[in-house]
DNA sequence: ACCTGAACACCGTTCAAGT
DNA sequence: ACCTGAACACCGTTCAAGT
């Protein structure tokens, strides 16, 4: 209803770490991981090549930030007042959706375990261990556990969007994949073959969750 | 004792695609993932780069070529008389001392979830469920669970390979990272805080066939 | 049918030169 | 201090030309 005195935009021309980081995250949400070169982000951010450099180490570095940025974001939104199972839960669904929206994410995370977004999984995935009843000797290797599974997963995912550029849909990919499984020996691969027309049918989300939970009873049977 | 023969060697000079991904192999063990190009390969095999193309269709091909070798090899020296948890637990290690002895195994196992070796070690790792007890139903998201698991480990391991070229070995690197984890705000990180000395002197092998067992325990729970 | 190797169309990264 | 953009040192892949 107020209107809305002419606002004197600032300038924000000049080059950040923030800005080229987002400007990173926009060409490949939009058009793919093979698509972010320093070119195109010279061109995107209209500047030269070398510019970037100034702000960013490398693209190991920019890649980090990046899926950093968008891991954190999805970490915040986590609401603490829930049950330790429940929270563990929540940041491991999260954490699917974040890769699902992005799925360069999945292939990032595991580039390099000791990177920022990694920490960040690990801890949110650790703390609630205690008030599961974890034995304090038994949380390092439950958190890794947890957190391995998320990276593999996480990593197929990323892997089956890298080959679908934008076209053909999950379904239609499961369903190629399930059609080759049931064309396996059936001698060599009865259980493939068996579970073949299950590939096709399944939720993803759902059976990361499922194995979620396996992991969580697996750690709840120990204790 | 017995005086052998002069033998009269048999020239294997005609390229193949067995002797190529035997190279290519051999490149990666010795000189790493980054050291395996088109180029090197084609110098060790005293040939053009071009020549490749003509049994290899691409690089993609090449590594999952290679990658399906090495855990070919793994899996048939898996005994088939031992239990169903020994079975599954052998399958497991022997991925493990496969990705610990070739790390580019890991990285190229996380590329392309449709590729033969992971067919394999999905079969491997799924056929036992049966005798386990685990319910039809429930068998896919078990061996699902475990492959991922499995990939998981497996990627994070190659990267840590990756950034070690040769020099430090990995509890070096282990006591590096977890000196990083201790410096970590307390407030933000107090779980990745309190586990990185248990970081730093953990074992893998020990740590990795922990949470196969904690799936396996899961798994177990749920029947 | 199979091989050769120059050429093409890219990369990430560097660096002298500018402002 | 920050930016420019040509240049460097690579890649995977193609393809005309050979045998």
């Amino acid at each position: 209803m107020a209107i809305r005195p002419q606002r004197t935009e600032r300038r924000t021309d000049a080059l950040s770490k923030e800005r080229i980081v987002g400007a990173a995250i926009e060409i490949l949400d939009t058009d793919g991981e093979k698509a972010l070169t320093f070119r195109a982000l010279a061109a995107h951010l209209e500047t030269g090549s070398g510019a970037i450099y100034w702000h960013v180490a490398n693209k190991d570095e920019l890649l980090a930030a990046a899926a950093d940025g968008v891991i954190a974001r999805v970490l915040t939104a986590i609401p603490e007042e829930a049950g330790p199972r429940e929270s563990i839960r929540a940041v491991a669904s999260g954490a699917f959706d974040a890769i699902d929206a992005h799925p360069w994410v999945g292939t990032q995370l595991t580039r390099e375990p000791w990177q920022s977004a990694i920490v960040q999984i690990f801890e949110a995935v650790g703390r609630p261990l205690r008030a599961l009843g974890v034995p304090e000797g038994a949380q390092f290797d439950a958190a890794s556990a947890l957190v391995s599974y998320l990276l593999g997963l996480a990593g197929q995912y990323a892997a089956g969007a890298r080959l679908l550029p934008r076209e053909t849909d999950r379904s239609a990919f499961l369903a190629t994949v399930a059609e080759r499984w049931t064309q396996l020996d059936a001698a060599r691969y009865p259980f493939v073959r068996r579970v073949a027309t299950q590939l096709r049918d399944h939720d993803d989300r759902e059976q990361f969750l499922a194995g979620v939970d396996l992991i969580l009873d697996g750690i709840a049977a120990v204790r």
